[in-house]
DNA sequence: TTGTAGGCGTTATCAA
DNA sequence: TTGATAACGCCTACAA
């Protein structure tokens, strides 16, 4: 790199290989168009003076910012962590940039709108059921469509790209693993569902237990927050009935785990007393004592193939009015946390 | 949001109030040099058209993209999560976007030269050792340079701003705990350092020995991966010695988990038969079974300051030439892994 | 195959 | 206090 005040634009590449600053734009974006001698030269030119292409020119000439978005309510947590991997490297393998936003703060839709509409990102993987697609698709109104694909727990808006799990499927599978081991007082730690849809796996625990035809009993069911407090406070409460269940499907691992601790500290033991199932099949489950059984969701799958769809629909490739519902199916983990009664 | 063809520019929200665009600009940036009427009008004129800043252009023109840059070699990493919420929430208070990057690929320096030197991002926060921060150092050349602070376990290099802990201390800390209860036969979990720098954690470690006038044996020490499954794998190597250890320094807590987790498939307990301490105090330490003795890094902290020092450099806060050394304390959290012998 | 020229949307400078 | 104007660096018709 060429020491000089300040960093090289397309033109000094031009003038150091004697061409025009259009050829040195041509090399760089459809080197087939220019002659291989001049190619050279403009190459040389380019390693010489050290030159990197300006972004924000580039997208402000093109309209596009070759980066997307990925908002998540919490990145923190284990669940969406692989996810960011995998979407990092998906989109790093299509030449686009990560722009990441813990979907915190006062209004979401309206920083969204910002970061959307605004030439900073190019379309929206959305991973937070908390935001309202319906406003968030109203912004295509102009004529302007918003490239957004959604994965979370919810079921789908049909008109909104979608990846997800069979969340209720899969809720049905965890339920009946316990039916077969012989527990027939099952009860569930779920979350309050964000928007008003009723939570899937919440459902699949009704449906499985119904088919199974078992009694469900509200105060064997447990609020918590995705997080192991949560989880464990869960357990206090389940733990406090004068029957209790005796097996817990719990919405997510996290849960589960808080769950189980508790259930330590109070001299239950998991799964002699209590049998728990938890779900997403984080690290942890496997190396926690007792292992977890839990419905495995295949979360790099999901990041993988919402970054891929994006980028499709970003790149016209996937028609507009064709939205993408994909459903990936979930696997049951069969570890040590649930035995027969 | 009023329809139309295309997103409304500066010109449009303009012709809107009966002003230039000039006065629009100075609105949204500076408003307290336009009359009051004025901004009123321009105001309601923003509302009206549904106008958003372009920030591609903005950013050419500005030559600054108020974005940085989050480079970390694996996000999945629990221990990063925690670390990326942090800076997310930090760098939205300053009105900064999170560009976030793993950084695996062939070569890092040359993508990260790419990201900064092209608008696309101002400063960089670097959470990984295994990038040549010498040679990104370089960058600086051209007198343009490059806003950078680097935040891991390695000893800094003075001329880089820098965010750690004292992992040195912190390892003494851990080890002396141990010493204390009684061991003597104390052995080592750690990674291989990654960019010839001796481990400031192995350091501690041998520091801490020697002072209390322990052995220390090459056997005692496995390599491991910062993962659970090569905890584990450093435990099988460990468990087969024919004089164990009483007692594991594990340099982080997900090696102490796997590592606790191969001792009870091979029947040895925790602590019982061999205490473990970790390092980080992850979320799940405490909830794991053992709860796990550890040193706890103020993650949150390190992601928050680590981000507060960039931007003020950005911004030319902090003065270049001094460059910012901030190293923050580790606590010993003693729970139920380790126990007088 | 290559060059010329205009404009993407913003802000800073200068003048009014 | 406001407006006209000129870049910022790039890409793409169009022309040569």
């Amino acid at each position: 790199m060429i020491s000089g005040k300040k960093t090289p634009t397309i033109q000094d590449v031009a003038r150091h290989a004697s061409v025009s600053a259009a050829t040195v734009s041509r090399v760089l974006s459809s080197p087939e168009r220019v002659s291989e001698t001049t190619r050279e030269r403009v190459t040389a030119a380019v390693r010489e003076t050290g030159y990197t292409i300006n972004q924000a020119a580039r997208s402000l000439r093109l309209k596009a910012a070759r980066t997307i978005l990925m908002a998540a309510p919490n990145i923190g947590n284990p669940f969406y962590s692989t996810i960011v991997d995998a979407v990092l490297s998906e989109a790093a393998a299509r030449g686009y940039s990560v722009l990441v936003a813990s979907s915190i703060g006062d209004d979401p839709n309206l920083w969204l709108r910002d970061y959307l509409l605004s030439t900073r990102a190019d379309g929206l993987l959305l991973f937070d059921g908390s935001l309202d697609t319906k406003r968030l698709h109203g912004l295509d109104e102009g004529g302007v469509s918003l490239p957004l694909v959604a994965a979370y727990d919810e079921i789908p808006d049909p008109e909104i790209n979608s990846v997800i799990t069979d969340n209720r499927l899969a809720a049905k599978r965890a339920i009946r693993h316990l039916v077969e081991l012989g527990h027939r007082r099952i009860g569930h730690v779920t979350f309050p569902s964000r928007n008003g849809t009723t939570n899937e796996r919440l459902i699949g625990y009704h449906e499985a237990m119904t088919e199974a035809g078992l009694e469900t009993h509200p105060e064997w069911m447990a609020l918590g927050n995705y997080n192991m407090p949560s989880g464990a406070a869960a357990a206090e409460q389940l733990l406090a009935l004068k029957q209790r269940p005796t097996a817990v499907f719990c919405a997510n691992d996290e849960m589960a785990i808080g769950f189980v601790h508790q259930m330590r500290k109070a001299g239950v033991e998991c799964p002699r007393d209590i049998s728990v199932i938890g779900f997403d099949d984080i690290t942890v489950a496997e190396y926690f004592d007792p292992p977890l059984t839990t419905m495995r969701q295949p979360r790099e799958q999901i990041g993988r193939m919402a970054t891929r769809s994006l980028i499709d629909i970003i790149e016209g490739i996937q028609p507009e009015d064709e939205p993408v519902h994909l459903v990936l199916m979930s696997d049951l983990i069969v570890r040590k946390s649930t035995r027969a009664i």
